[in-house]
DNA sequence: ACAAAAGTGTTGTATATACACCCATGA
DNA sequence: TCATGGGTGTATATACAACACTTTTGT
């Protein structure tokens, strides 16, 4: 008989990056934890993973309790396990990445434990929250340039300006406005709305939404 | 007091997509499976994580045991959690994908509880194994794509020919041998080792090497 | 001399980039 | 009438795609 080493029994939780776009700035939302390890710290919503809970289920319930927001995009980032990332024991978490319109964040914004931090801010967390982010701010990166995910951090109806300061928030760079709207037309994902925005001391934009609500790759990829 | 539910205590496992490429075709190892659920059926080679080992070195360990393989290309791909999953219970795996040059196969091959099969054949496979699967082969079509992964199916030293295969099968469509290499050229990647060939009944081909053996991203992507 | 794969350039087409002015509105 | 952002076209440079013949070796 062969003999076998016993199984892990790590406990599992579910961390969350929640990116908006407020103010022309790239933030992440963040608790204050309310207990040790590091007690008072900034750190991402997340939590254990509870009996008969899928991961999906865990970040729901995360960005509901915690963001107060139902129906926005989220997916799988990363399972990170390096076994002294948690002071308390073997805890592995399974991170998630969500991405909410600044507006449906107001709500809860109110509260002083939970903020809303700009990316490029933040220069310590607590367990490795800091490479949790990084590698969800790189995914986010990357998603722009070959799917319709910027849908998800905009109202309904946007204007192609609105649009366009998603990218450069993200990408951290300005770009061409001729050249980004030529590009964004021609992928055939945005319409217009046939509404005009009001009540600017401008003129009026034109309203556009995304003919798909929901996640959906490029055919041809925009960078 | 707030009563929190019970937390999970699934049992975690992590399996493995080996890819190859062997005869001008994209195979996988698989493993005939000798213990129920299951049993008899070929599947990916993979295996409970056990007490004090992180996830990478039971991916490791399911190399090395299975395939005899040290020292290849892996990385973590997602972790698959549907509760229906696994019959024996709550069961959540981390699987993998991985890259061996097909000569690094040839001591194991002999067995018959592990083969190589053509990834286009396989029709069926417990668990979930056909959908990690088809999300490890999305993974690496996307990979070869803006990283030099290609290195770790090949020899050290390789043909412009066989570099070429690498990525006609792969992407299942052939390519532009002159634009091909023009391209792959400009990388920067690649060196010539200075030798040649021998031994085939044609023109000698030069052999080259990647400049940096072990995974980096491309500056500027391929495709 | 034949078979087999290695090696090599040019041209047309499509895509990306750079760039500046007029328009519609509110104050 | 002024300030503000909305909206638009063209010219140039670069990248991509299509394509065929000569070379070197083994048999």
């Amino acid at each position: 008989m062969k003999v076998r080493p016993p199984k892990a029994q790590p406990e599992i939780t579910v961390d969350t990056v929640i990116f908006t776009i407020e103010e022309g700035v790239l933030k992440v939302l963040l608790v204050r934890r309310g207990g040790d390890p590091y007690k008072g710290q900034l750190a991402l919503p997340g939590g254990f993973l509870w009996a008969n809970e899928t991961m999906a289920q865990a970040a729901v319930r995360v960005l509901t309790t915690k963001a107060n927001v139902k129906d926005v995009f989220f997916e799988q980032l990363y399972t990170f396990d390096n076994p002294k990332r948690d002071t308390r024991g073997h805890v592995i978490t399974v991170a998630h990445f969500a991405l909410v319109p600044a507006q449906r964040l107001r709500s809860i914004r109110l509260d002083e434990n939970v903020s809303l931090v700009p990316v490029k801010s933040i220069k310590r967390m607590p367990f490795d929250h800091m490479e949790i982010l990084s590698y969800a701010d790189k995914r986010l990166r990357t998603k722009l340039g070959y799917s319709n995910v910027a849908y998800s951090l905009l109202p309904e109806a946007f204007t192609l300006s609105q649009l366009q300061e998603v990218y450069e928030v993200i990408l951290g760079h300005e770009v061409d406005k001729r050249n980004f709207r030529k590009k964004i037309q021609s992928l055939d994902i945005i319409e217009l709305t046939g509404q005009k925005q009001t009540g600017r001391k401008h003129r009026p934009a034109r309203l556009f939404r995304f003919k798909k609500r929901g996640y959906a790759e490029l055919e041809e990829p925009l960078f």
